[in-house]
DNA sequence: AGCACGCCGACT
DNA sequence: GTCGGCGTGCTC
């Protein structure tokens, strides 16, 4: 047999497999982790297709498959199949892609030993305490001898011949394990006579079965109790998988409310789907989506087959989490970003051998090892999170839908305010639209004043909080209500200049403004996180009139503070958050009513239900609206309705005030309405007439280096092949650029973009593809771009 | 990505 | 004459 083999390293120009020799006594399949012989040295690789050695001829000579690394972390044909189709629809090398996949993104590790190799020539160069080290030790780490005697040293014996270096390479594969204690035997009486202790351990063992060591000793017995007891033999250690999820019983608790008509009637459709459709769930915020996701989990799984849960990042320690737990207890794997990879690595496993039949988790989790899919649910599926900024720039529904397709599953697609492009598939009969029009319990939804802070202003209220939204905020504290405020900046002022020369405070390294924090009393740059004292006098001019300008989440919080002294306010924004994702802790405090206002960037709009929630207020509301990009209007509708919506889901009815400096823009309207049809048909009028995505599709090609000439160059030399080829092609499709990136310059680098716009770019995407010139360092490509 | 190979300038 | 800079090309 000969095995083509994708090399697992990331070598942007390597974009093609290998051919190998499948040793007969290996056992091999598709999707298998292997070594092979690449070049001077060995590297992991994945095979991606086997056929008969006689049916390809070549005009080399094709080596041997060394060892196979590991069968059981190996993949599944559709996730190979799934890992080539994103290799070419968005344009990344083949080894990006599969990665993906693995959590482990390497399954070798490479260490050089180094062993004596001339006895005599050490000991001749002072290397004495080296020759009594590695006596008894035969060989030893190259790293650890380095620390111990000097770099510089060892590398003047290796080179002397009197030490040799070897590498070797470990598989890194290894699963993580734990030890637990099962019961053997109870026919004890005589032994354990004495021994109260353990004979109570045998007796709970016996009766509650087995459980890691980490479990009893939690309970009360020591480990040399249990040591005592394993060497009666009437119980044993054996070693196992680690298991992440505790072993608490699932709770019947959760069970839900007789389900409504619309949501019994979404739950029908979806359960006899035979085709693998999408379906775009379009429920009003809080219309009870997450029941119907769980009816329907609960029906595959019944079938035995497995369930993908894709939720927001922000949302994944959130309420839908733990009632899926709470549901389905030990079925449920959770994927978050605070595992490590063992643990990781364990509930990949627990999926791959259908251990577990959920798997909740961000956008990765779309990536989750099954071998039987049969319902993939994405929450907020508008969400932008979903889709990757970094390379390979994919995005979780199209890989979801590709997946689904495979097992001819469905694909649910849940949101108060659907992506433009699910919804228009929905009109055109591609995806499925179930309606959700009325709330549970028939919740009336909140009721929204639009503020125009011009007149505010004219009646000479210069602050950020409208009259409006004072009186409201008053009200709601009044009442002991919970109250929402969003401003879509952090910091505290958003700009610093000099009144007299007009001098702004810009990042050393990247061409944006700094923002000043007052909390640590600095400047900062949003986008390289460098942080530098505040100026006292202009760095220009060196006048002394330095003002702060501009308002963010910061200030905010401070003049809440003076105007409400005794209320209890959090922030939420990634200052407050860290890096640690304690974004939830703060979440939930404000859920058990810890405290009144929670003020914050757009985190405070995202899926999260607070009962207690009855006013919000949105201070900038087109802050998002004027920024020079054609999804403005799609993404400040689905801000401001999500916002709006947090508000009047519990007993007492809702209400948000919206500041705004274009008070009769639709999508200012249609969101005061939370009329999510009439701003569709005015976006997607628009969309289709300056042919923007749906319609057309975009991809972006951005260009960036630390020496501009030299990006020029390169950016130009993108542009010609493209319109070269467009020429000759396709002259349907549109070429633009290379034009200055919105920001110019980011930590040093430069950056020009070039677009590609077109009804079908399938063939041009051929073209980048096999294009050396497209996959150098410095070009980045992101199909579908949603910035 | 690594690493060999090869072509050129600057040194013992 | 040799050391070393990095541009180019190859890895089944």
């Amino acid at each position: 047999m000969i095995a083509e083999v994708i090399i697992n390293i990331t070598a942007k120009r390597l974009q093609k497999t290998f051919s190998y020799i499948v040793p007969e006594e290996l056992f091999v399949r598709v999707g298998t982790r292997v070594l092979v012989p690449f070049g001077h040295r060995r590297e992991e690789g994945v095979i991606v297709a086997l056929h008969p050695a006689d049916s390809v001829q070549h005009d080399y000579v094709l080596k041997p498959i060394s060892s196979v690394l590991s069968v059981q972390t190996g993949f599944q044909e559709e996730m190979i199949a799934t890992a080539l189709w994103i290799s070419d629809y968005y344009l990344c090398s083949m080894s990006d892609s599969l990665r993906l996949f693995m959590i482990e993104k390497k399954g070798i590790v490479a260490h050089t030993y180094v062993t004596v190799e001339n006895r005599d020539m050490l000991l001749q160069l002072n290397g004495k305490n080296i020759w009594e080290y590695l006596e008894n030790k035969k060989n030893e780490e190259k790293k650890i001898l380095c620390n111990q005697f000097g770099q510089a040293f060892i590398e003047k014996l290796i080179e002397k011949h009197a030490l040799k270096e070897e590498k070797q390479l470990q598989n890194k594969i290894a699963d993580k394990t734990e030890k637990w204690l099962y019961f053997v035997d109870d026919d004890c009486q005589s032994i354990l006579k004495n021994r109260k202790k353990q004979m109570h351990l045998l007796a709970e063992l016996k009766e509650n079965g087995p459980a890691p060591l980490s479990f009893w000793i939690q309970k009360g017995y020591s480990r040399d109790i249990i040591q005592h007891l394993v060497q009666t033999k009437l119980a044993a250690i054996d070693i196992r998988l680690k298991q992440t999820v505790d072993l608490t019983e699932k709770e019947a608790a959760d069970k839900p409310w007789q389900l409504t008509p619309e949501q019994e009637h979404a739950v029908t459709v979806i359960k006899n789907d035979t085709k693998g459709s999408t379906y775009v769930l379009h429920g009003v915020t809080g219309s009870g989506k997450t029941e119907i996701y769980m009816d329907l989990a609960e029906q595959v799984i019944a079938r035995g087959r497995q369930v993908i849960v894709l939720v927001p990042e922000i949302a994944l320690t959130g309420q839908i989490v733990r009632r899926f737990i709470r549901r389905f207890g030990n079925d449920i794997v959770v994927m978050h970003s605070q595992l490590s990879k063992g643990e990781r690595q364990n509930n990949w496993l627990r999926m791959q051998k259908e251990e577990s039949h959920i798997c909740i988790g961000a956008r990765s989790a779309v990536f989750t090892a099954v071998s039987n899919l049969g319902l993939v649910i994405v929450d907020e599926a508008h969400d932008s999170s979903y889709k990757q900024d970094e390379t390979p720039r994919y995005h979780a529904v199209a890989v979801a839908r590709k997946r689904a397709s495979y097992y001819r599953c469905p694909v649910i697609l849940g949101s108060a305010t659907p992506s433009l492009d699910s919804y228009y598939r929905a009109q055109k009969g591609e995806y499925v639209l179930l309606e959700l029009s009325r709330r549970v319990q028939n919740k009336p939804l909140p009721d929204v004043r639009v503020v125009d802070m011009r007149e505010e202003l004219a009646r000479g209220n210069r602050s950020v909080i409208s009259d409006a939204l004072a009186t409201l905020l008053d009200q709601t504290l009044a009442c002991r209500q919970q109250a929402i405020i969003l401003l879509n900046r952090r910091g505290f002022s958003t700009f610093v200049m000099c009144r007299k020369c007009g001098y702004v405070v810009k990042c050393k390294t990247c061409d944006v403004a700094m923002v000043y924090h007052k909390s640590q009393h600095n400047l900062r740059c949003h986008y390289c996180d460098t942080e530098i004292p505040v100026p006292v006098v202009c760095p220009s001019c060196g006048s002394k009139y330095i003002k702060f300008f501009g308002t963010g989440t910061e200030k905010v919080e401070e003049q809440l503070h003076d105007r409400y002294p005794q209320a209890r306010i959090i922030r939420l924004d990634q200052d407050t958050t860290g890096r640690k994702n304690s974004g939830d802790k703060i979440i939930e405090a404000f859920r058990r009513h810890e405290y009144d206002i929670l003020l914050g960037t757009q985190m405070v709009a995202k899926g999260h239900d607070f009962p207690e929630v009855s006013a919000v207020g949105i201070l900038s509301a087109d802050s998002l609206l004027n920024l020079p990009v054609y999804w403005a209007g799609e993404r400040t509708f689905q801000l401001l309705t999500q916002a709006a919506g947090r508000s009047g889901r519990g007993n007492v009815p809702g209400h948000v005030v919206m500041q705004t400096y274009a008070p009769e823009h639709y999508v200012i309207q249609c969101s005061k309405y939370q009329d999510y049809k009439s701003f569709y048909e005015k976006e997607i009028s628009y969309r289709q007439e300056l042919l923007y995505p749906p319609f057309h599709q975009i991809v972006k090609i951005t260009v960036t280096y630390e020496d501009e000439s030299f990006m020029w160059k390169a950016g130009n030399r993108i542009f010609d092949l493209l319109a070269a080829w467009r020429l000759r092609y396709d002259q349907n499709i549109e070429i633009i650029g290379p034009y200055v990136d919105t920001i110019k310059k980011i930590r040093n680098k430069f950056r020009i973009i070039v677009l590609i716009k077109g009804a079908d770019l399938v063939k041009i995407k051929k073209y980048i593809k096999e294009e050396a010139e497209f996959h150098k360092t410095g070009i980045i490509i992101d199909v579908d771009p949603s910035i």
